[in-house]
DNA sequence: GCCGTCACAATATGATCAAATTTTTTTCTG
DNA sequence: CAGAAAAAAATTTGATCATATTGTGACGGC
């Protein structure tokens, strides 16, 4: 099952990017993927060889893929040269509620500035199919546009940097929000999208950082509570 | 005298460190030691082969090092197979002056709940160490020592992951200092250190906060006023 | 001024060595 | 004789390197 996930993600990869880009690129690319939105649940080991053998690719992409990972947090390298999916804790959740609070609702007040209507349209697009994601209980479909909702947003901050340090909270809290989704379904899932985007149309920036700081709680809260009652 | 450098830092990385690391870590924290303090200046192209030869070590290892660089924000990869040390622009320090002021500020504030007088004591030990430099007018050390006092500061925050980010940034903007202050010297960098210390002893946790925003804008501002003459 | 060829650097693989974990065997005790 | 603990072997995984392959930029010929 994990084999062959990672094989059909790499192939859905490699069509959208014209092959052309290196294997470590893929490679990371993939992982990402899995790890985000994938099954790599919090706690598991990632081993070099099984990904050389399931990716079919040799071991040097592999292992920079990973110290990339682990540079982004998205994977930790636990002493013994074991490197696995982290396990969040309490008190990492809050540092992220007040890191993605702090980035992320500048980013999304920059990009109130910057968004045309016809960028608005798009993203509200975005947000319709998010919707039917949650009524289907769709969980990979949902975290995929939500994570797409915020991403292109953020692209219109015109902040590369900032958005560097969202992406690298993202890629942190990915697989744990993946398990309490997949727990709790996609109905417990009511997002501020929609107050976003009005504040969006109505070139209010001050309300579209209130809006997405509560879209942050609402979700980084449930997460919290999921792990708390673990 | 760029290979010298790089050996004579390994070196010191591996007395230090007891020389139990792997390879591809121990060029990690090489690397980022030449980024951070050394002579590699903003634009300057990194190539793997110059770096297994002047470091001694195969190219795995290197490349490893790198790719955990360019995932830190401290070196790029420019599209056709080319890394370099990046150039900062003024939206980039813009940015950067925004996250560290966000992030920092709440370390500051969280250490000083935390810190004891002999940490606070301990603090101020590097700080007098940083006054010489200063006034020696070595611009290495004065890196190294201003980077310690925060690293020290902030690792009392109990905040792994802000520490995290603001690790990252400090990556990013490391080189670009480096230049600045080569250029001006280290006559023209008053630093707030004396007042977070003073506000660190009364506990005011607020107050250590805004001397960190103080001492950060500070130290920002003349950065980016040195690269807009440039 | 454009295109083909050459040299160099990066990418990727497989082989080799070392470390750690797991399994098996052995031995000692109850 | 059975069970458990300790020791040893085997397997698995990671780290590093040497080498082959591929792509990129530069130089020179047309």
């Amino acid at each position: 099952m994990n084999q062959l996930d990672l094989i059909k993600n790499k192939a859905s990869a490699a069509v959208t990017q014209t092959e052309k880009r290196p294997a470590h690129e893929q490679v990371y690319q993939t992982l990402k993927s899995q790890i985000m939105f994938g099954d790599l649940v919090p706690g598991q080991p990632v081993t070099i060889q099984g990904l050389t053998d399931s990716l079919g690719v040799g071991m040097t992409p592999v292992r920079e893929a990973i110290r990339r990972l682990i540079s982004d947090g998205a994977l930790i390298f636990q002493g013994n040269r074991r490197v696995s999916v982290p396990l969040l804790t309490a008190t990492d959740v809050e540092q992220m509620i007040f890191a993605r609070n702090a980035v992320e609702s500048e980013l999304s007040r920059r990009a109130a500035v910057n968004m045309t209507t016809a960028d608005i349209d798009q993203l509200e697009k975005i947000d319709e199919q998010l919707d039917r994601t949650i009524a289907d209980g769709d969980v990979g479909g949902y975290l995929r546009l939500n994570h797409a909702f915020h991403e292109k947003l953020y692209d219109h901050a015109g902040a590369p940097i900032l958005k560097d340090l969202a992406e690298r909270l993202w890629l942190r809290f990915g697989p744990s929000l993946r398990v309490v989704c997949g727990r709790f379904g996609t109905q417990s899932l009511p997002d501020r999208h929609k107050d976003i985007i009005d504040a969006l149309r109505a070139s209010d920036a001050e309300k579209v950082a209130k809006a997405t700081t509560q879209d942050i709680e609402q979700g980084m809260e449930l997460m919290a509570e999921a792990l708390a009652t673990e």
